[in-house]
DNA sequence: TTGTACGCGTTATCAA
DNA sequence: TTGATAACGCGTACAA
């Protein structure tokens, strides 16, 4: 690791000279001295010391992405394939402009914003805060934060959310499923909060918009612990008779779903409709294919990402930007007798 | 964000006795000022500047951990379940040492190379490079290697490898096939080389060692391109009807397989068998539930990321791990008459 | 056009 | 037991 001192006392010149050589501060200097550092540089292959140029300059080209995981999800997270198109779509977009990804897991707010402080990132991304988590982060952190998937009125006043029109999601796969002529109708899901939240507003206003009636009845809770899922499972399969469709919250657990009624000699869609939402390869791959609601999630990533770096060239963003989602009609739904 | 300099001189004392308090070096400093300076960093909570530390003791705390991806197979790869689970173990495992992880994804060896030697990495965990890739990278920088799933004779004296008895797995699973009397058997992948290698070696030892001959035309190839996968699929579909059985490299590709077989009205494994290689959730939600070769993916991540743990502490380690493989019998292979 | 000198926050050495 | 000061490598005013 040869560093600029090394390389003005082998040439005979000042550090000055060869740090705007090598920002190309090209009016400061003589052709010809550019020349001999350019050339010198190439030959010992000089590599700045990040850690000298950050402290210098109090920045550091890092741009965090923290996930924080639910603790009864924590060994799924980063398997669900949501969470790695995202982090694929980030990393991509931050590495495309110069930055660099730092990638941070946890279920722990507190520990986030150590590591975000200790390392002095230019910006963050979160993912899986809960409501207030993202406000008290930025109001510790006066960089620029852009959170995904975050549903928090109170805090589109400290940071930009990126997220996806989840109530018309659901609203529009409801209002498919009702045109197929179901009217018992299910919502599946681990919790109600955030995301969930909005999935079943859209689903229950669905409902409400052809006259059905929703009782609490209607919703089925998956528990995610693996020590939990079996039970859950075998409760709601038998539950699922008193519906024609059930409306999943995310393609994992229409999937799950799925898999479960199967081994129960329970027929889809035959017996019961599945409808998904998310749209990622597990749905795509399982048969009876299944029907869902599309989201781009790269793009969320990309979306985000980009948003963040045009906060640090100081670009004006929008607080709330909204992803459309997508009917994808495959076979999992079938038409009943109203 | 507080200084060590800031806190001194609010305390009056100097900026080593707060520095030797932070670090416990508590034979140093008295009772009295050690909870005083104690009380005081907890009340603002003091958060030391990585950078600085970093430059001070010529070291990052960070390690890489750099995916080399495939050109052909890019868009897929941070999609692969088996991706992401070995990012979580990494992660994991990094985190709890006190290190950072800085990911990095690229299909060029050069970027990568630029990439960990600005950041002066600490040590480098590699994934997905071909047998030399290993070498250039370890020739250039000095600092500890760990490769994941690599396979390189020449490598290995440059570098540990974390991998897994491939080649067992598949004769294990053959011989499985075999056992249940299956003759014809196939063997599906997109290239021949590193694991995918060890796993066909492992398929024709134990074809060999029943006295079944292989021929070229038992090998099935995908091609993984979207533009191409549905036309790939077609011909291998088509001739399925050679094979009793088709023993895939990955439960990605043998889940792609049963739903192109499953559209195309070839029942399995009624009409025919499949095997896969993972053991991951896609195999696990499939119905019929893919019979599969296991392997820990989190495992090998957090075994590689110990490693090179262990190594950056400076203890010695074997240059080659592998982990064990085990079958998983499901109901995607039916017993055949011989 | 080039060079000197200082600051960034931390740790380490050595003196008090 | 504490404090002053010099590194670490880089960037940049400012001086020459």
């Amino acid at each position: 690791m040869i560093t600029i001192k090394e390389i003005a006392k082998q040439l005979n010149m000042s550090t000055t000279t060869v740090s705007n050589v090598i920002h190309g501060k090209t009016g400061e200097v003589s052709d010809e001295t550019k020349k001999i550092v350019q050339d010198f540089l190439d030959k010992v292959d000089y590599v700045p010391n990040i850690n000298a140029r950050n402290l210098a300059q109090n920045e550091s080209k890092i741009i965090g992405l923290a996930l924080k995981a639910r603790a009864d999800k924590y060994e799924n997270l980063i398997m669900d394939p949501f969470v790695s198109e995202l982090i694929g779509g980030v990393e991509e977009t931050i590495r495309n402009a110069g930055y660099f990804m730092m990638l941070y897991i946890s279920s722990d707010t507190v520990e986030i914003m150590r590591h975000v402080s200790t390392w002095n990132v230019d910006g963050l991304i979160l993912f899986g805060m809960l409501n207030d988590d993202g406000i008290r982060v930025s109001e510790k952190y006066k960089k620029p934060i852009v959170c995904i998937d975050t549903y928090s009125i109170e805090g589109l006043k400290h940071f930009t959310n990126v997220g996806l029109d989840d109530e018309q999601g659901t609203y529009d796969m409801v209002n498919y499923l009702i045109s197929q002529g179901h009217r018992k109708i299910a919502f599946l899901s681990d919790n109600t909060n955030g995301v969930d939240f909005a999935r079943l507003s859209g689903y229950k206003k669905a409902l409400s918009d052809a006259g059905i009636k929703y009782s609490e009845a209607d919703f089925l809770k998956i528990r995610p612990r693996s020590e939990d899922l079996e039970d859950s499972l075998n409760e709601i399969c038998k539950r699922a008779k008193d519906f024609t469709a059930i409306m999943c919250v995310s393609d994992l657990y229409a999937v799950t779903l799925m898999a479960a009624l199967t081994d129960r000699g329970i027929r889809v869609p035959e017996d019961i409709s599945i409808a998904g939402f998310d749209d990622n390869m597990l749905g795509q791959l399982h048969r009876p294919a299944l029907t869902t609601v599309h989201q781009d999630v790269k793009k969320k990533g990309i979306l985000a990402a980009d948003t963040l770096l045009k906060q640090l060239r100081g670009e004006k963003t929008p607080n709330q930007l909204l992803l459309p989602t997508r009917l994808i009609i495959r076979d999992s739904v079938a038409k009943v007798d109203g």
